[in-house]
DNA sequence: ACTGTCGGGACATCCCGTTAGT
DNA sequence: ACTAACGGGATGTCCCGACAGT
């Protein structure tokens, strides 16, 4: 047994997380898991005691990634507006390139956990809290360096920007193609930009 | 009889609604249904062929109340501005007082129904589609009538719509409050009145 | 099908006890008893919820097996002592023609059930009880109509005589052969004997 | 290193006998003594080449266990009645401080290998005919050494204290208690004390 | 129109034993 | 001598759909 490269659990993990991606965790079966894998059920229950904590590890694993996406896009961003339409692009980017499979894992997880398995519902909320506040922060830190405007609402930034790309990345699902994600992505953009100090206050009632 | 039959195919379907629309179709399964329903196996096989055929006539009384909704929300609305932000109405409500219990159906149904269940996934586009639709069709008559300007993008304002709000019925869900949907209602709420004749153009982008 | 004679339920009773008897709960697997009944596992969980359900209708039905021979072998004899032994041939024939296949039912689900299978143990609890309290019974009335001597003590000679005959009974099954229960049976009838009144006291530590 | 592994096969054995005693043979998994060992699956099978394998050693362990305590209770013993007596006096001892936790192992494991495991049948016969003759070898020099009378049968005797001690153990580990054990041992010490020289032949039919 | 019964396959999980690796 | 990974079959239970009976 050949232990080098990636070791079997995280190569389980990989190839497991398209496939709950894609068929929910309901829709998942252990055969569909061990076809993915190439293992037998001794061999994944050695990793992992049950589907759940399979299931929990596979989101981690995709959560994690988009992660490094979000670190990757915001390297060598400075100012909050461009830090913030970073985030919109890879957001957006979950559409025509995905991290996993499927679509973005915590809209899927959120959408399909519906009191039914707290486990993943509790990982979803915190990679969800985790986004918006990583929005939110960066909105405070552009107030307070001058760059968006004194009044603009780190809450309000965080709430529009999630649900409308989440929204758009349903709709993408649902449809099949990127119109509906290159719309909202562009109106999102819009937004941000007039956040940024020296523009007019647009949306009024978005501030406090 | 054949009253007493109808009635109680009405009432098959609205008692497995909810159970599809909280636990998804792969997550309900044929107890589950007997249980809501209060019959055994016979009695529902009479009126339907398979488990699929009733999830596709629980989706589609679902989105049959909500177009109730829609209808009573624009009965007495003239003005375009009006009636979007009663579309707007419509869809947040699904938050706090859904039409079924489990959130929005065709969100839920989008999600869920990857390419696995295209029975469902194509009623989903069609009810989202519809809505795009009204919204589109609202935007276009509100140009025509000069009651919009004339560069309001009807594919975009539906866009806007839909996946704001859509994204929302997702936050909504995850957190069980309702912050993010009113936050993300006002947001587009404020971005239906910027397309009123007489605004400043905000969102010169969001224009063809 | 035909539900006529002995319904299926009880069929499956019926033919689930030897096995049940033989192998012991743990030891006898879903697939002992589906070809034990003839049915499949759908036909066999529409009757019973589980395994253990099942286990516990089997025992019943065996108990109840043993209380109609203890009935029939009690119908005609008045005396106590007569009694007692006709209760004594009742227990020896399970050696030689067992109720259920595989010996005494209380005997083995007593030895198998440690704590692990309330269920279970409760039931051999109750078997056994109800027999030492008939045996128990009837030394209180054989005293009380000048049959037994009046210093029997219902307790030790229900003790004396099931102890010596389950044990008798384990002795057959491990040999597999009835020279033991010869043998204790031979022992328990004498001492049924030495309790009638004008017999002289052999035991004068079993009286109170 | 040799004693070493020497030790650790005796560990295990020590350590995996209660696990058998409580739960059976069928009842005890592998990972049932991979706790109780504190080893894994490889460690074990180094010495042990199968589950069954390890539980006849355990099997023998505790019988083992069990001859100490005979042997020990013997050692000061030279009157044929003190040492029934003696006898008595161990299995008794089952009940409230047991050789290992589960009662009897030769009850436990009669009962349960009914035809299914010959290895551990075979075992448990021959610890019982090893106790019987004991006791029948007992009672034949106690009669050629004129303790006993000459009539006394030492078939009759063995089968009387194992088969009413070990029903006794069986009553006690239904019921939780001793009352049952304490009733049968005084029982049969009374038994055993009627057969000295110099008592009334009360059981006329247990001589031969 | 509805109940109850049944088949038989699928499900997640557990099972025992083997083997590679140290 | 022991760990850890793994195969693959068996386990109890659940699953959906069919159908006989009324």
């Amino acid at each position: 047994v050949v232990t080098r490269g990636l070791a079997t659990k995280a190569r389980i993990v990989r190839d497991a997380a398209p496939v709950f991606n894609v068929r929910g965790f309901s829709g998942t079966s252990m055969a569909d898991l061990l076809l993915a894998t190439g293992l037998q059920k001794g061999g994944l229950y050695n990793h992992f005691g049950s589907k759940e904590q399979l299931a929990v590890a596979a989101f981690d694993y995709a959560t994690d990634l988009i992660a490094e996406r979000f670190d990757r896009a915001l390297a060598d961003k400075d100012h909050a507006v461009d830090r913030l339409l970073a985030i919109v692009g890879v957001i957006r980017s979950f559409a025509d390139s995905p991290v996993v499979t499927g679509g973005c894992p915590v809209l899927n997880t959120a959408i399909e956990s519906d009191d039914l398995f707290p486990g993943l519902r509790e990982r979803a909320q915190r990679a969800m809290t985790h986004w918006q506040r990583r929005i939110g922060g960066t909105v405070k830190r552009g107030v307070a360096a001058g760059e968006l405007r004194p009044d603009s609402d780190p809450f309000m930034v965080a709430t529009v920007i999630t649900a409308t790309l989440e929204g758009a990345v349903m709709l993408a699902k649902l449809y099949g193609d990127t119109a509906h994600m290159d719309r909202a992505a562009t109106h999102v953009e819009t937004y941000i930009r007039s956040l940024a100090v020296g523009q007019e206050p647009d949306f009024p009632e978005d501030r406090r």
